[in-house]
DNA sequence: CCAAATTTGATGTACGTAAATCAAAATCTG
DNA sequence: CAGATTTTGATTTACGTACATCAAATTTGG
C-alpha cells in the first residue's frame, strides 16, 4: 500500500496535525520540526493522494476563457472545445466561464482584464492580441498572483505563465519546406493570405516561412502578404484579385482563418491553373478542398488539446504546482488527404 | 453544489442502501424500485464523483504489458514509456508489469497468453504478431472477460477491445504522397525496407503505400521489399547491397525499425546520389538523419500516446465504462527538420 | 523563574462513495 | 393466512486528506 499521512506521523514521529501543517504549508511548526517532517516525507516517499485532497477541499476552479468574435471556423471550434471542457466541468472541478471581445481590438481586451483583475478568478486563458497595453494587462494580473496563459496567440515579452499553442515560426517553416518541395525545382510567385500582422502566430508564421524560402528555395519568390482580416469574405475579395492581377502565382499559402473565402476564389478563378496550395487548420471546408485537390496539405492545431492544456496548466499554477512542459507541448498536425482524421 | 446520491435517494423516495444498490448493481432491488432510481438519476442528472468512489473502493489495476524483445530505438522508447507509466502507478491505481517476449515468435506469445488466462488480470496489453494461434488465444481471454489490447500492431480479425496504434494503412499512404510529390514528376525506383511481413503493422503500410504509388505516381516503380527483422545490422546489408545493385533507385520508404543500418548505409553508398528518404518512427539516429538532410521526412507516432491511451481504454473497459472513441485515435505524427519537436 | 508566546498533540468532522450488517417491511408460496 | 422469501431501510465503517478547535507541552523574553 503506497504511504499515507499517517505513516509519516509515525515515521517523524510527530503527530498527524503536524504533519498536515508542514504539507499545507500553515505556521506554527518549527524549522528543525518541519525539516523532520520533510526528511520522513522523502524518506518514505509519500505522495498526496490528489483525488482524496480535493475531495476533502471541496475545491473548485473558477476560470475564465477570453475568446476573439470571429466568425471563422477555427474559432467556432474553439469555441465548441470550451464549451465541451465546461460540459467536464463536474468531473473536473473547474467552473468555466468564456468571455467575447471583439477581435484584433486592444483596447476591450484590456477593459476585459482589468475587470477580471477585481473579479479574482482562479485562472485566466486568453487569446491574446499581441499589443503592449494587453502585455502590460497581463503582467498586472500575473503580478497579481492570478494564473494567466495565452491560448492560440502568444503575448510578446509578458509575464504570462504559459503558451498553450504551436509553435508557429515552425510550423510557418514547415508550410515553406512542403512548398517549395512540392513545387520541385519551379520558378514563380507565391502569395500569402493572413488574418493581420497584429496577432503575433501570424507574424511569425510568415516570419519562419519567409526564412526557409529565402535560405532554401529561391526560384520562388514571396509577393507582398495580403491581410483578410480571418473573414473569409475579405479573403475571398483579395484573393480573387490577386489571381487576376498576377499570372506569375504558382502556390499559396494561408497562415490565417478565412480559408472558406480562398477556397472559393481558387475554384472560381484558378480551375485552369495547377496551383499548389497550403493553408491552416482543419475545418469542414479546408478538408473537403484538401480532399478534392483544391488544397495540398493543411497544417492544424488542435482545439481541442489547446484548451484542455491551458485548463491542466491553470490548474497546476493555481495549486503551486510544476507544469510538465514536454506534456503541454502542442503538436502541429500535417494532413494530406491520406491522413485525415 | 453537484448532486450527491442522497439526493437521488430523496428524490426517489427510498434509502441510500437502495440507491447503492441500484448504482453498483447489487442484486435484491425490484424492477419498478430500479426503474424509479434510475429515473431520479436521470432527471437530477447525477454524476458519479469518480475520486470519491475509487477513494471508497480502494481499489488497483493490475494490467500486464506484453512487449518484443527487439533491439531497435522504438521498441525502447515504447519501453521506455511503460516504465514511466509504472512510475505512476500509486497516482493512477494501476499496479503494472510487463513480460518481454521474442520477437516475430508466435508461439512464444501465445504461452504468455495462455499463462495469463489463469492469472486473470484485470487488462492485458500486448503488441500483436498476427497470427491465427495468436488470435485465438486472444479470443479465448476476452470470451473470459479479460480486457484486451493490442499496442502498435494490430491483430487479423480478433475480438481484442481496442487497438491503440496509428492506422497503418493511412500512414503507408502518406509515406507514398510526400515521396511522390518530393521527387515531383521523376521516374525511376522505390525501394522499400520493412521488418517482417509477419507483422500486420508493417504489411498494411506496405499496402498503403503501394496503392497510392500504382494509383497516383506511376512513374514510380516499387522494388520487391526487403525484409530486416528491424534489426539495424541486417538492415544495413541488405540496404548497402540493393544500393550497390540497382542504380536505379531514387527514393527508400523504410517503414518499420533498425533505421540504424538504413542510415549507415545510405551515408556508406549514396553521398554521390540524392536519393528522397521517408522513414518511420523519430529516434536519435532518425532525427540526426533528418536534420543533416539523410532522410527527408519522418512518420512517427508517438509511444507515449499509446501507451497512456492503452491503459485508459483497459481501464475503461475493466470498469465497464465506454471509451471515447475519438479521443483514443492515435495521431500520425509528420516530422520535417523544421516541426521537430 | 515566571508569564507570555509559540509550538505541538489529540481529536473530531467533513468530503462522496462503497460495502457490510442487521432489522423491518413487503411480497410471494402453498 | 402462516411461514418463507425477497426487498428495503437504517446505520456504521472505511478510504486519505483538509481543516478547525482546544488542550498540553515547550520555548522564549524579561
Amino acid at each position: 500500500m503506497r504511504p499515507t499521512v499517517h505513516d509519516i506521523a509515525a515515521a517523524a514521529g510527530v503527530s498527524l496535525a503536524t504533519v498536515d501543517r508542514v504539507l499545507n504549508q500553515r505556521p506554527g511548526v518549527r524549522h528543525v520540526t518541519r525539516e523532520k517532517v520533510e526528511k520522513a516525507i522523502r524518506e518514505i516517499g509519500y505522495i498526496r493522494d490528489v483525488a482524496a485532497a480535493n475531495l476533502a477541499k471541496g475545491r473548485t476552479y473558477p476560470f475564465v476563457f477570453i475568446l476573439p468574435a470571429s466568425d471563422n471556423s477555427f474559432m467556432h471550434g474553439l469555441n465548441d472545445e470550451v464549451r465541451a471542457a465546461v460540459a467536464r466541468s463536474p468531473v473536473e472541478r473547474t467552473d468555466i466561464r468564456t468571455i467575447e471581445v471583439p477581435a484584433f481590438d486592444p483596447a476591450a481586451l484590456v477593459r476585459v482584464l482589468e475587470e477580471l483583475g477585481r473579479e479574482r478568478p482562479s485562472g485566466i486563458a486568453l487569446v491574446a492580441t499581441d499589443a503592449p497595453e494587453v502585455r502590460d494587462a497581463v503582467d498586472r494580473l500575473v503580478q497579481d498572483g492570478i494564473p494567466v496563459v495565452t491560448l492560440v496567440s502568444d503575448l510578446t515579452g509578458s509575464q504570462r505563465h504559459h503558451y498553450a499553442g504551436v509553435d508557429n515560426i515552425a510550423a510557418g517553416r514547415t508550410a515553406a519546406r512542403l512548398l517549395g518541395r512540392f513545387l520541385g525545382g519551379a520558378r514563380g510567385e507565391i502569395a500569402v493570405l493572413a488574418g493581420s500582422m497584429l496577432v503575433r502566430d501570424h507574424r511569425e508564421r510568415l516570419e519562419g516561412f519567409a526564412s526557409v524560402m529565402a535560405a532554401e528555395f529561391p526560384s520562388l519568390s514571396i509577393l507582398p502578404v495580403i491581410e483578410g482580416r480571418d473573414d473569409p469574405e475579405m479573403a475571398h475579395m483579395l484573393v480573387a484579385d490577386a489571381l487576376s492581377k498576377k499570372s506569375g502565382i504558382i502556390g499559396i499559402y494561408s497562415l490565417g482563418a478565412g480559408n472558406r473565402g480562398l477556397i472559393r476564389a481558387l475554384k472560381e478563378k484558378a480551375v485552369d491553373r495547377s496551383l499548389t496550395v497550403i493553408a491552416h487548420e482543419l475545418t469542414t471546408h479546408t478538408r473537403a478542398a484538401l480532399l478534392d485537390g483544391t488544397i495540398d496539405a493543411i497544417l492544424n492545431q488542435n482545439a481541442g488539446h489547446e484548451v484542455r492544456s491551458a485548463i491542466r496548466v491553470l490548474k497546476a499554477k493555481a495549486d503551486g504546482l510544476a507544469v510538465i512542459e514536454a506534456q503541454e507541448r502542442i503538436r502541429l498536425d500535417i494532413f494530406l488527404k491520406d491522413n485525415l482524421p
